[in-house]
Order: C-alpha cells, then sequence, then structure tokens
DNA sequence: GTGAAATCTTTACAGTGTCAAAATTGTGGC
DNA sequence: GCCACAATTTTGACACTGTAAAGATTTCAC
C-alpha cells in the first residue's frame, strides 16, 4: 500500500531537536507531544473553538486518529495543556504591558493589554475560560492558571499600594480583584461574542472597542479609599 | 412489531390537556414545538450544556430523533428559541428587581438580581451567552436579547437621570453601559465558570458570592459627572 | 543481539447532526 | 361521506466525533 506519508514528513522535521547528544534521527516521530500542541492552536486559530478536535488535530499533525490519546488521554487533556501555553503566553503579554508604564497609568495599560490579548487570540482566550472543555485538575494548566490570578493579584496590591496576600483576603481587597476581573473579562467575553456590535455602531464615527474599554476603565480605579 | 412506546405515552399524558373534550389521544402529538421546548430545557437543567443535543431533547420528549429538526430546522433553531425564553424569563426578573426599590438603589438591586438569576440557572446563562451555538439570526432570539439590552440601556439612563437613546450614544453613555454590563456578566461568568472559588476561599469566614458582588458593586455608580 | 517498553496504527463501537425517503395522520374540497 | 393533499413523524443512512482494545512498529535497556 504505496499510501504517501508527506505530511507526517513534514511534521516531523518541522520540529526542532532538544537532547540526543547523537543527534541521530529520533524515535517515532520526534516528539510528537509538540508537535500536536503546535497542530491544535493552528486548528484552533483557524476553525474556531468548534473545530478543535482530537481528530482534526491528528488529520494536521499528519499522524492518525488514535495518536493524541496516547500523549494527551483524551480530548480535555490535550486542550488543558493547550490553554495551559495559551495563560503563560498571556502571562509574559501582561507582564511586559505592566512594566515600561508610570505607576499611574500601569493599570489602564494593563486592562487594555488583557483585552487586547483575548482580541488578537479570541479562540485562545475563549478556551481558557471554557469550563465546560477544560480539566482543571490538570496539573500543567492548574499551575498556569494560578499564575496567571496570582499576577492579576499583585497587579491590584500595587495600585493599592500594598501587599495583598492571596491567603487572607480582606473583603476591600476581594473586591477589587473581582472589580477589574470582572469588569476585562466581562468586556472581552462580550467583544468575542459580538455583543459590544450594537454599542459601537452607535458611537460616534471612528470609536473603536480600544476607546470604549478607556473611557470604560478610566472612571474605575482600585483602592485608595479608606472605609465604606 | 410490539416495541413498547411508554415513553411516547409518558411524555404525552405529562403535559396538561388544553382542549379535546373526548379527552381521548390527541392528534399527532398535540404540540411538539412547545413540548420540545420543555424537554430541552429539562435536559438543560439536568446535564448541562453539554448534554443538550438533538436527541437527548427527542428522547426527553419521547419522539423519534428526527423530530425536532421538522420543527426548529437544526440544533441552532433549537436552542436559540430556547435561549430566546431565557432572555424573556430575564427580562421579567430584571423588571421586578427594578421596581420596588429606592432609585437610589435600584442599580444595586438590578445588578443582584442579573447575577441571582445567572446563579440559578447557570446553564441557561451560559447558553444564552454561546455565541458559537445561537443563532443570533433567529427572530426570536434577536428580539428577545434586543429587549433585554434595551432595558439595560433604560437603566442606564435612569440611574443617569437623562434619557439615554440607543440610537446615538455618547461616549460617556456607551462607557456606563459597558461598565454595567462588563462588571456584572463578567462576573458571572467566572462565577459560574468556578474561577472565584479561589477568593471565596480566602475570605473572611461566611462570605459569600453576594456579598462580594455587593461590595463590588457599591463602589461603581454611572453618571453624574460632568466632564472627565 | 534480544526482550521489554514506548509509540503509533488499525479496527471497532457508541454517540452526534443532518438529510432523504417512507409512513402516518389531520385537513380541506367535493 | 370520502378522498386527495399537506403536515407531521418515523425510519434509515451517512459522515463525523471520542474513546477503547488490539495489533504493528520502533526505540531503549541490558
Amino acid at each position: 500500500m504505496p499510501r504517501a506519508p508527506p505530511l507526517r514528513a513534514a511534521a516531523r522535521t518541522a520540529s526542532p531537536r532538544k537532547k540526543t547528544k547523537t543527534e541521530a534521527a529520533p524515535y517515532h516521530h520526534g516528539d510528537l507531544h509538540d508537535a500536536l500542541l503546535k497542530a491544535a492552536e493552528t486548528v484552533l486559530e483557524r476553525d474556531g473553538l468548534a473545530g478543535l478536535t482530537l481528530r482534526a488535530v491528528a488529520r494536521e499533525a499528519g499522524v492518525s486518529h488514535a495518536a493524541p490519546a496516547h500523549h494527551f488521554g483524551d480530548l480535555s487533556g490535550l486542550v488543558s495543556e493547550l490553554a495551559a501555553i495559551g495563560y503563560r503566553r498571556f502571562g509574559v503579554a501582561m507582564a511586559t504591558a505592566g512594566a515600561g508604564h508610570a505607576p499611574s497609568e500601569s493599570g489602564l495599560a494593563r486592562g487594555h493589554a488583557y483585552v487586547d490579548f483575548a482580541q488578537a487570540h479570541p479562540a485562545m482566550y475563549q478556551l481558557m475560560f471554557s469550563a465546560e472543555r477544560l480539566d482543571m485538575s490538570n496539573p500543567a494548566l492548574r499551575e498556569a492558571a494560578d499564575a496567571s490570578f496570582a499576577s492579576l493579584v499583585q497587579a491590584i496590591g500595587q495600585a493599592r499600594h500594598e501587599v495583598v496576600s492571596e491567603a487572607a483576603l480582606t473583603l476591600d481587597q476581594a473586591a477589587d480583584i473581582a472589580r477589574i476581573w470582572s469588569l476585562v473579562h466581562g468586556f472581552a467575553m462580550l467583544l468575542i461574542d459580538g455583543r459590544l456590535q450594537g454599542i459601537l455602531r452607535h458611537l460616534p464615527e471612528g470609536t473603536d472597542a480600544g476607546m470604549l474599554l478607556d473611557a470604560m476603565l478610566r472612571h474605575v480605579r482600585p483602592g485608595t479609599r479608606a472605609t465604606t
């Protein structure tokens, strides 16, 4: 059966070697694990969340449809690891946005960076918050998501000019965290789902989502208040 | 073929008669359209969004697997009509919450009613914002969702002590709408997805989501400002 | 080398949505 | 009253999905 396997070969040479001091051809595939994750991201960006199936990823990687199961157990295992990658990437985007700005404006910059990420990678962002598909007990995902949340808490603390400990929050601190997170997450979700189209359409000519976000955030500053 | 049809009979007698004074078994079904929508809601509440399939709804209603297609075209047709029902129900919940409160507190009451609805019917709320499944060109859904949005705009206008026209928004008005909507929607989504568990766990004993929402909302009031 | 383990493929099964054809039932015309 | 027609519902089929088991293949350890 001369069933040509060009895809397979292409996928194999695409991934760079990691170790194997002898530089001999790697074992079965090279590292299907990473190749599958890359293929999954390609599928996700091309076909959206609905097109992200085990078999589609296997096709994209040029392997049999059951290959992913061996590396990830099941579909939730694969998408959870992909979401973990998304969280790590999201983390660096937020970190770079936090630096390089005056402290007074860093909160605003972070808010914009948050929504920019969601807008630039809508399918990935949806996946990162798709409780239905993700397996939150997955260690890689758990760790990446927790780190992302911790950096949010840290940023809130910075804006409040105090050290906020995740282990014991006051209601006021928690309200700040929930407020900022709900704001940017809600805005991002509504934006991705097209629910803000009606608003944006009826705004003065040339107003885009970024300007709306800016106007929305400028009246919500955390901390610096004494009592209720 | 004595293939026992108990489900069908059960489903038929389960729904109260409307007419048919003779009490004979109704004609084809009665009205499968409504029966399917009721079955869909049962399935949605019992098995969540993932369990809401055409065939599961057909089974619940006691009809063949292809029956729903005739009434709703396809899956998105069915879930869109179900979501429309959700929006209408959501609308009355918000309306009753808006009334019966002092004007100064009606905004807060509405915010709580919003999140309460999402918390009481998480699967329905998720469906109502599942862009992936819904067909926003569905007339019933479009109308119900638009009405829901219009009432939000109207409530914002009331809080701003001005008449807000959806047809031409100022950036300031739009920012108020987006802020409030993003806040409650984001909070509801994070809450449903379990993302606020970490926060709630580390709050003083006995603090629940409602208190957190209250603290979060009390520092965000729309309108009443002059310039930026 | 050779056996063992890891990797990948093949095969199979139970689901799913959707379509076409067949069967059933209610309705309107005469 | 009766009969053709239209609406409704079922049956059957197809392509797709995830997942499991069994077989084939390759690498690794010794």
